[in-house]
DNA sequence: CTCTTTCGATACATCGTTGCAGAATGCAGG
DNA sequence: CCTGCATTCTGCAACGATGTATCGAAAGAG
């Protein structure tokens, strides 16, 4: 069928086991010896069988990602990326989608796919840190993306949160609003990126000495018919208001999208801003302002942490936390 | 390490063989030596090698899906939508990203992911299919995706492009449109996406008496940012025209953006349809009119042609077409 | 009561590669 | 001339599973 090392061999005139050290590199071989071994895989077409290689050597050359769902633009422009870096490492990446329950992510960290992969990057959303390390098994790295995990036993690849959402805020409050409501999260949450984005919000509001409502938070599923429904439970609660930080862009252009619907120009009667900087929002109408989290740092600094682990083999220092430099993107919707 | 078939089988007090007749599911087996075997495995918490299994049975249980980009929102959901068909038969999906250019689509039909995976879901974008004919090594089953390569000897889901942009046409024309400009074809297009809706588009003006003018067709990337550029470059041409047919959504939500920010409303001075349903229509403002173009179906039937070809194992009879059903889903943008 | 067939379980080879130990060669130094 | 060492190449075992052949025991046929 395919053509093995063992026809290689043969063809080349040298043992099977020459063949597998021209391949690997091994330094002590005559450049005649190898120039004849790689004749012969060009001339057979030999492709190593990466099956076989990776039983033998117990390493796949594949990192698994685990996100929610990758029809959400956000973890769809992550898993390209990853997959573009990782591939100029000679990495694949292999994406598994969770549905954010609890018993996905544990299959996703015991199950097949982390046997098939040499290490995993994880975006938990149902599972704590204990639980998370509860259920690893094994030694196979794991870097965790996103903030619902923030625990030193782990490898950790985030956004400045706090910062990004303060620095937001802040430009609302410049541009003279006064009452921001957020959408996304609940007047009491502290973890996890609502509750980070939202801590961010407080300390813009105290420095400018805006007194915080918690009747302008209203909590949502992450997804534009949330940012809507909110925004029309607002318009409807008669709660008024003169800006809306979606605290994604799905929920920031589901606001937008209400909005306008019902009569309010945006940004002249509300100021609308996101959180993301995904495609979609340079072309929104307005264009949508809204904080470039630095997804391909993201991506750079996390598929080079875990290749790091993979290869580095043992020595697990303490666990390294990286957060990207964030941009504002100051568009049409809250300029 | 890892508990192994052997550590199974002296557990159990049988031979490797008879764990493996278990998992199997071979049909002589005594049930208390099958139960002693399952509870030694329950015990022990043993799990299959995938890789001895992939390398010994030459099936890896995973089908490769090669597309442009996966930040892309229509490849993003369709890849979500194949993982979770796939997953419902046991099958893992990994996906490549080839950026549409003739030598990575010639890496993933040849390289590593072909040889990684059972079968391969195709979407051809550089390649015809000659090339794609020629370039196949060995006899994986191949399913091609999208409307680029329309050719007997391969197996093909697509959605009925034909159909559903004259409908989109005729839906325009009804509302009394008579100057629809297409933005994404040229006027020459007779093949691929861009040929095939164009073909529906021209059919639709037969019918209704209206003159085909090729100055309303405007050539483009089909990305939002092509959108916009082609909108400007109408408006800046001063051809008049009172409906925008976006031949993807992206191109269509792209074109909006650019109507609105020069003023032109919508849908009173210019209707904008476009094509694809991507989540992000339904929460534009105005509402993007589109066609839905089955993709659950295009999942659900592709994933099953896949798997059929790769365990029905040889008998490969004529490439089989399938075509998803579309469904116009009219909104604010062209009611 | 023997012979054949079916059932239930086993041993061995095998998939294609890499790790380990060691053989053969050449060259320098004593 | 022999020893010692670096260099170059080779053979065997192993990774963890499955396919094939086979073997003993039990069941059915004559």
């Amino acid at each position: 069928m395919a053509v093995t090392m063992n026809d290689v061999a043969r063809a080349a005139g040298v043992s099977l086991k020459t063949v597998s050290n021209v391949l690997n590199n091994y330094e002590f071989i005559r450049p005649a010896t190898r120039q004849k071994v790689l004749d012969a895989i060009a001339e057979l077409g030999y492709e190593a069988n990466l099956t076989a290689r990776s039983l033998r050597s117990g390493k796949s050359r594949m990192l698994g990602l685990v996100v929610s769902d990758l029809s959400v633009p956000y973890y769809a422009e992550l898993a390209s990326r990853l997959m573009t870096v990782a591939a100029a490492r000679d990495y694949r990446v292999l994406v598994e989608q969770s549905a954010a329950t609890r018993a996905n992510e544990l299959t996703a960290l015991q199950g097949s796919l982390s046997q098939l992969t040499d290490g995993l990057l994880f975006t938990p959303l149902a599972l704590d840190a204990d639980a998370v390390a509860a259920a690893r098994r094994g030694t196979k790295p794991l870097v965790m993306l996103g903030e619902h995990i923030d625990d030193p036993r782990f490898d950790l690849v985030t956004m400045k949160n706090v910062g990004a959402a303060k620095a937001m805020t802040a430009h609302l409050l410049a541009g003279g609003r006064r009452r921001i409501a957020v959408i996304g999260a609940s007047p009491e949450d502290r973890a996890g990126s609502p509750g980070l984005r939202l801590a961010g919000y407080r300390e813009a509001l105290a420095e400018a000495g805006v007194a915080f409502d918690p009747a302008l938070i209203v909590p949502s599923e992450w997804r534009r018919d949330g940012g809507s429904t909110a925004v029309a439970r607002l318009l409807d609660g008669g709660q008024p208001f003169d800006a809306v930080f979606g605290l994604n862009d799905a929920l920031a252009l589901g606001a937008m999208h209400e909005l306008l619907l019902r009569g309010v120009r945006v940004p002249e009667d509300a100021a609308v801003a996101g959180f993301d900087d995904i495609d979609e929002a340079r072309f929104s109408s307005p264009s949508l302002t809204t904080v470039a989290p630095g997804m391909n740092e993201i991506a750079e600094r996390s598929v080079q942490l875990l290749i790091d682990r993979i290869e580095e083999s043992g020595k697990a220092a303490e666990g390294t936390h990286v957060e990207a430099q964030f941009e504002l993107r100051i568009r049409a919707s809250a300029p």
